[in-house]
RNA sequence: GCGGGAGUAGCUCAAUGGCAGAGCAGCUGCCUUCCAAGCAGCAGGUUGCGGGUUCGAGUCCCGUCUCCCGCUCCA
């Protein structure tokens, strides 16, 4: 519960969303549940329910529509290419090797919290006095120049010439007592504590290619769709006549064993990516870069995200990841959601990853400069660079039901999801009136004319407050209701979910009528 | 990973250590001409799971799982 007095907040009234709330609306109507959850669940996994399913697909369908099938216009007026790709699930290994993904998170690592560096902790060795307070530095082991800075520190620090034999000695940086580590000045840093503990790091998920147990049959549950674009790209250039700029989409299931599954299915160990990587001129990068986070960031707005809890950030410096080090940039698109309020969080990242993949492949499978692009229109050969727009399904998915619940006490349901009529998991529910007098007959009809097209539901059962209070919760956007009139003049009634207002239309309109609401009448 | 809280029907909650219940929701039928109306009926449970104490455990004890909150983490 978010109630930060923001001087320009409107409706101050409103009731506020709690994630408790969206959470019991989600299981009861069906939208999320808990992955297994007869057995007692699974932390970090979850299912999406009839509702939720159609929610994340016409989320997945309106990314895929929007950016490899309709006309999208570039920053220079002409039409983008975007093929779109299906990778497996499990790669050779050596993908992740080549990566950075096996050598970097296999083993205990250790994080600097001022430089971000991360280092391996059995590579880690401290420097210093054993008594009690004495500060201690810490240098990668065989590494001369961090030794000599380690022991100037010390010198400068205690006031000596040299060090003491006797006293200064080196440990492993593992066996250092918990305690102690509060006086350790990391390998690049400047001030102590800065060091983590040593740390798992083993993120991917490891599992059994073939029948045979053998430890040279392992392989792992991709972390990152990314990389099955990255080795696929001269496939896709071999046997397509894209050119550069160009992009690969790619929308898949994949797995990171985290520490902490958290918040709902923002943080889940089985999540779905909708990933981008649009290769590029390096000398283009600062354009494109710049073109696809403003465009992504207006396409979450066109699905429904208005609201001011999205937002754009761009990285700092020192936050950039190890592929994006340097380069125009990485911006994260955020939500702010319950329970990251009143902070954000990330929804999609928009990365200058540079040629930091499609080189590492070209190192790995031993092609080196072979592998490189050759650009006929520059008569250059060169490594392309890549910008990548990447977008997590679920977080989208529940960023779309945190926006649309929207508490009303007056209403006898207490609360409405406020879905955009495009991501609306269905679109209309047809009402006979009365369950007499030809009114169920006439519905039907119109249900099964509409059911070509959209998803829709007939109902027939109880009174029709009922009826429209279901939709509510369902967040359907139109209820069609066949009346008196829908006997002697053909029309029903139409009931908007967000104004509660009905208006009349013909019988025969609502087909096209319903087409245009939901954007699908191009 | 650490600390705190919670867990009984789909939901909200009852049940002194002694037969597991109610309202709402759901389903069936009747009724019903616009926002969860009414009547009749039906169904719903190994009290998160596993041990222990006891003649007897939803209740007491231990363990465990899951969720929530705060840290931590998030390549």
């Amino acid at each position: 519960m978010s109630d930060s007095p923001a001087a320009n907040s409107p409706a101050p009234e409103v009731p506020a969303k709690t994630m408790e709330q969206i959470v019991a609306l989600c299981r009861r109507r069906g939208f999320v549940f808990q992955s297994s959850e007869i057995y007692g669940g699974i932390n970090g996994f979850w299912d999406y329910g009839p509702l939720g399913t159609e929610l994340k697909r016409n989320l997945k369908n309106a990314w895929w529509q929007d950016v490899v099938q309709r006309e999208l216009i570039g920053p220079h007026g002409e039409p983008i290419d975007v093929v779109g790709l299906d990778c497996t699930i499990i790669m050779n290994p050596k993908v992740w090797e080549a990566s950075g993904h096996v050598g970097g998170f296999s083993d205990p690592m250790v994080d600097c919290r001022e430089t971000k560096q991360r280092y391996r902790a059995d590579h880690l060795v401290v420097l210093g006095a054993v008594e009690a307070g004495a500060r201690l530095w810490a240098f990668v082991e065989g590494d001369d120049a961090g030794r000599a800075k380690a022991i100037k520190g010390i010198c400068k620090y205690e006031k000596r010439e040299a060090l003491d034999a006797a006293r200064h000695i080196v440990r492993p940086y593992p066996t250092v007592p918990a305690d102690e580590r509060a006086r350790i000045v990391g390998p690049d840093a400047t001030e102590v504590g800065t060091l983590t503990e040593p740390r798992q790091f083993n993120l991917m998920f490891k599992t059994l290619v073939g029948a045979v147990e053998d430890p040279g049959n392992y392989s792992y549950l991709r972390p990152e769709t990314a990389q099955g674009i990255f080795v696929n790209f001269q496939n896709v250039m071999d046997s397509t006549r894209v050119k550069i700029p160009f992009g690969i989409a790619q929308i898949g299931k994949a797995f990171r064993n985290e520490v902490t599954p958290r918040n709902f299915t923002f943080r889940s160990r089985e999540f779905e990516q909708m990933e981008i990587e649009f290769f590029i001129h390096p000398s283009e990068a600062a354009t494109w870069y710049a073109w696809w986070r403003d465009w992504r960031f207006s396409w979450w707005q066109s699905i429904g995200l208005t609201s001011a809890n999205l937002q754009l950030r761009e990285h700092d410096r020192d936050e950039l990841a190890h592929y994006a080090k340097e380069g125009a940039g990485t911006s994260d698109i955020e939500y702010r959601f319950p329970f990251t309020a009143p902070g954000y969080g990330e929804l999609e990242g928009v990365a200058h990853r540079s040629d930091f993949d499609l080189r590492a492949h070209a190192t790995a499978s031993g092609k080196n400069d072979k592998a490189k692009h050759f650009d006929q229109a520059r008569n250059e050969r060169y490594f392309p660079h890549v910008i990548e727009p990447s977008a997590g399904a679920d977080r989208g998915t529940l960023a779309l039901l945190c926006e649309a619940y929207t508490p009303d006490p007056s209403r006898p349901s207490g609360v409405f999801m406020k879905f955009n009529p495009r991501m609306a998991p269905v679109k209309a529910g047809i009402f006979p009136l009365v369950n007499k007098d030809g009114m169920p007959e006439i519905g039907e009809k119109l249900f099964r004319t509409l059911r070509k097209k959209h998803v829709v539901e007939f109902d027939e059962k109880q009174s029709i407050g009922k009826r429209y209070a279901r939709m509510d919760e369902a967040g359907t956007p139109f209820c069609i209701t066949i009346d008196s009139e829908s006997l002697t003049a053909q029309t029903v009634t139409v009931r908007h979910r967000d104004t509660q207002q009905q208006e009349k239309l013909a019988i025969d309109a609502v087909p096209a009528w319903l087409d245009a609401q939901i954007g699908t009448d191009s």
